[in-house]
DNA sequence: TGACAATTTAACTATAATAGTAACCCTATT
DNA sequence: AATAGGGTTACTATTATAGTTAAATTGTCA
């Protein structure tokens, strides 16, 4: 076996790295499709396909050999998910906020510089904007971004700030680094952040960070969504400022504690 | 390779069914309660479990090696489950109902004779029965099982009445396989099953089944639960029956149309 | 503090599983 | 009817894994 690696196991990598081409984007595959994507040669790629098939995770259908998930994805998912009790009991109190004020509502992870949009609700009766499952290169552009950013310490931030790719999405992002950090400073001494079509024309936010209930460190924020045709920024700020920090420190209190590796 | 299985990778079975362990009830093992479950070595069962750790779908805590799904075990999650956005829709169609009538909606796929719970809501301020996200035995005892019996053909119906096994859980569950019968060919005339506290002492619950938008096979049921402090079952009946009727009507049309495999 | 018990990790090979080539088989298209 | 492209199967050399044994680690209790 190749040297360091006796305790892992590569035909699990590779399955399971199947199971995971499959989002809201990409709900059906081919078998050549996913060949190509994980640079897998044709059998293999037949041969765990045809596995997780057996087993129930994937099915194919017969005629056009066009792949999806099966049932036992979903059993499997929504058991994985449920699993962390916690995000329940997160979800249950996005609902509640979401009900009670019928604002649209964004929770998300931050994973190596991504934003993973881990629950979402939205508004009734307004133009929403659907954040994608996972963004990249979007810390600077978002309010979700900017607070996480925030829950930094000065040198991650510094460091972070640098090592970003400050994307341009519209004529307001952000794309300077010292601007972005003068922003950043600013965003967590009132303890808000703050995004005003900088991610898309019409959109703004208002977020704050989620932090680990236990250590504190900044894992992921919180952002409340609007248009500009219902409010405008400043409007936004006054009236939500003070729920948006109660619902990230509601919200990070719910949260699973880091577990040390 | 054994005979015949030259087209499936047991290590990504092993794997799975190592993910597949966790759920809301058992949300954190260690591995020798994994290897004991699993009737694996336990050499394997670190490899399996440090592959899953190494890829970030486990986590396992440092002092007291508790192992527990990790933040990619929810995306993919989340991925999975998305990726049939069928279940989205669904899912804000029994939100709506849920809403505007303040009812405990159950929604459950029946899989190898087992009721496979795939959404919930509860009513507020009412005594509620959380099923659990695997039922086995309960086609006879529940008004999802019922209502799902009631969808087969009279041959299939036949075989299966007399395959299944009649679990008393109350003195009112019906353990006889010819009134079993006769109760399904009720259901199935006036559209709609009923159980009275035959699961659980004071559940009462009205159901009706899925259907595959093309075959129209029976896949599942759908029911509403009420204790019976708040209504009794002629109540429920006058009032909800053409109300889970049409509920079952609305989400069979939504559900992803069957794949022939 | 030390020693026991339980659990976890590591080293090591025989053996079973997989990769990858090549050939074959569909089905759709022309 | 011929062609092309993906999908499937057969077949072994290669290599990943199972499972034994032993060592390390951790928790528990004297």
């Amino acid at each position: 076996m190749s040297k360091g690696k006796y305790y892992f196991s590569k035909s699990l990598e590779k399955g399971l790295s199947i199971l995971a081409l499959f989002n809201r984007e990409t709900p059906v595959l081919t078998q050549s499709a996913i060949a190509k994507t994980l640079g897998l040669n044709m059998t293999s790629t037949y041969r765990y396909i045809n596995t997780l098939v057996e087993l129930g995770y994937l099915e194919k259908n017969a005629k056009t050999k066009e792949i999806r998930p099966a049932l036992l994805s979903i059993v499997m998912g929504t058991n994985l998910i449920r699993a962390t009790d916690h995000l329940e009991m997160i979800k249950d109190a996005v609902d509640r906020i979401h009900r009670e004020n019928n604002i649209s509502i964004d929770l998300a992870f931050v994973v190596n510089d991504a934003l993973v949009r881990i629950y979402h609700r939205e508004a009734e009766e307004t133009l929403t904007y659907r954040l994608p499952d996972v963004s990249r290169n979007c810390l600077h552009n978002t309010a979700l971004g900017k607070a996480y950013l925030a829950s930094l310490s000065e040198d991650q931030l510094a460091e972070k700030i640098n090592s970003l790719q400050l994307v341009a999405r519209t004529p307001k992002t952000i794309t300077e680094r010292e601007r972005l950090h003068a922003e950043i400073r600013r965003t967590r001494e009132r303890g808000f952040s703050m995004c005003a079509e900088e991610l898309l024309p019409g959109l703004l936010a208002i977020g704050a960070p989620l932090c680990d209930p236990v250590s504190g460190k900044g894992v992921g924020a919180v952002s409340f969504d609007f248009s500009v045709l219902q409010q405008s920024a400043s409007e936004i700020m006054t009236r939500f400022a003070g729920m948006i920090r109660e619902t990230a420190q509601t919200l990070s209190s719910l949260l699973p504690p880091e577990q040390k590796a």
